[in-house]
DNA sequence: TCGCACAATGTGTTCGAGCACATTTTTATT
DNA sequence: AATAAAAATGTGCTCGAACACATTGTGCGA
């Protein structure tokens, strides 16, 4: 098998011509019946994969995606997404397809509805985005919808029908694992959860996070813990979190629901002398310091670079490839330590 | 932007042909100092990429791999590579690949030996492999070097000039992550590391991870543990776990450097009332098995399915699209709990 | 049986890069 | 200056699928 099977040679095989071959494999009609049974029958047999190269050589189109997140310079949690862009163009750039970045700013809901606007001016082939604000997400993703615009999203889930795709972790699984770490390093005392909220809501995320974490402990036989929840806000943070664990003294253990919790690791290794036990999210730098140096003690990886590639690798293969494009895919979550998140091996 | 720049349109800019451009861009000499000049000047201006589906349509010829691994009916650890293969002929078969999987017997070096010549009899373009045995993998790997048949390795590490590639993990910083993970869960007591050898010899593997386990300790401030370290047999296991563990009675964690954990685990369940921390290796269902149940509180996963995965691939596009191929691929160590190994997300 | 639809089938061109070969221009030698 | 040799440049075909267009075949009514 030195040669691949083409069109030319399945025409020769079933005695008919090339183009009779096209019409039977596009199912374009025009195709006496004997004929159609023959070519049919030759291509069942070989298992005939037209060639993906030639097939797209034609379709000399750039096809062009806008990708749409909040700005890594306000939350530097959408950092790697940049490099996740990047690895798509060096990997797939050379087949023709231009991708144009955009950033809202994540306090601002304005902000988040114009730039859609802008990018539904330039009129791309599809779109991929946070939607990190619920309603205004349904009217931009409506608006794109109007334009034949395709929308994939990432990050946060938005229940719509004309969401092509969506690409992020099951929270509520995220919230048992990390109970599950929180349980198996404490040695008994109460829990708190925390949401430490930025201006924007992405109440959503951080609920199913709580709720999986719940889950877990109501099903422990001994539940011998309480569970505090918090919403703490950035401003004034010191002196909110003070009072919190004044009123809770018997807090051994800190689930953060954020990318924030070297706030509390900070508050944790300068005001308070016992062990308490840290779980928190994201690899953001800060985050991985004290990480590494035993303040936190676990780090859930939501993997934003991974969300991103994988987002925009989907489009481009359904447009170059005509790949189908999954309509959920679920990263798995990954577990750092100390010892796991050195820089080589994750981004 | 709507057409991509081609040559044809290189060369009209530069006011040269086609042919022209093509000798500067593939070096081939015959062009003045004007003409190169005139064209170098153009393609740095435009970043001038070739359209890779052009590129390759010419090549029409079937790139044939084989992959040689250990029997996944022997050992189940094998299996997701499977699944890894598979992947990868699902997405990139339609652009003439032709993969071939040979198993060997993971007991028996005459059969890594056999199967190495019978690959070699078929004279593939490549061979992605595991090389199991040191000695007999340098010679299997001499022997396709002669052949001008490239060599990638994946999961065991092998030193040699030849092997273009090799993906798999840093095992001393696995054995890292792992005694990381030990210390958090343990509340003192003495440690084991156990080794539960196969006939055959990955000893170099077991070792690595040995390392990185104890130089974790090592470095801690107060080292009040005790290290054990045992090397066991498949065979009457349960008894000779049973004597190690009855010489050093104060052992309250234990690290399983293979696969085989679950059998560690089996003992434990049935044998030994006191809490022993388990960290053990891979998602083979036995393992998950006494995850779920708690027995194993750690899995850390060495991400077979991946390694082939990206090591087919990377082979792969360095036929079709003239990627080069990283000379190492060390995958991200993922840390599995309870929560975190649903069949869904991991393979 | 001719002629006319219309169905069935075949042919030829396109896409962009690569390369063999044809053609033109320049240089060296007498 | 004439001619050959060498260097520079241009032309045209190839790859496989897709599709427009050309050609052939069939059936039916007059």
């Amino acid at each position: 098998m030195l040669k691949k099977y083409t069109i030319r040679d399945i025409a020769e095989m079933a005695g008919v011509s090339k183009g009779t071959v096209d019409r039977v494999l596009h199912n374009r009609g025009k195709v006496s019946e004997i004929a159609f049974k023959k070519v049919s029958k030759i291509l069942d047999e070989i298992d005939f994969k037209p060639n993906l190269i030639a097939k797209n050589l034609k379709n000399n189109k750039i096809y062009h995606i806008c990708v749409l997140l909040p700005d890594p310079k306000m939350d530097s949690y959408w950092d790697p997404c940049l490099k996740g862009i990047d690895d798509v163009i060096k990997e797939l750039g050379a087949f023709g397809i231009n991708i144009d970045t955009f950033f809202f700013d994540p306090t601002s809901t304005k902000s988040f509805l114009n730039k859609n606007l802008m990018v539904q001016k330039i009129k791309p082939d599809a779109v991929l985005l946070v939607p990190l604000f619920f309603k205004e997400a349904i009217v931009a993703i409506e608006g794109y919808n109007e334009l034949g615009i395709m929308v994939s999203t990432f990050n946060n889930h938005i229940e719509s029908a004309v969401v092509k795709s969506f690409i992020g972790q099951n929270l509520f699984q995220s919230g048992r694992i990390a109970a599950k770490l929180l349980h198996s390093i404490m040695k008994g005392g109460d829990i708190a959860i925390i949401h430490i909220d930025e201006k924007y809501k992405n109440a959503i995320h951080m609920q199913e996070k709580e709720q999986g974490f719940k889950s877990y402990y109501k099903e422990l036989a001994h539940f011998g813990h309480e569970i505090h929840v918090s919403n703490l806000k950035n401003t004034d943070f010191n002196k909110s979190i003070a009072i919190f664990l004044l009123k809770h003294p018997n807090i051994k253990g800190i689930f953060v629901t954020t990318s924030k919790g070297f706030h509390v690791a900070d508050y944790i290794q300068n005001n308070i002398n016992k062990n308490i036990a840290l779980v928190c999210y994201d690899l953001l730098v800060e985050n991985i310091t004290y990480l590494k140096n035993g303040t936190i003690d676990f780090l859930i990886h939501q993997n934003p670079k991974q969300q991103t590639y994988l987002g925009l690798k989907c489009l481009v293969e359904y447009f170059l490839f005509d790949k189908e494009v999954p309509s959920q895919l679920l990263l798995p979550i990954d577990i750092i330590n100390s010892e796991n998140a050195t820089p080589f091996m994750r981004d």
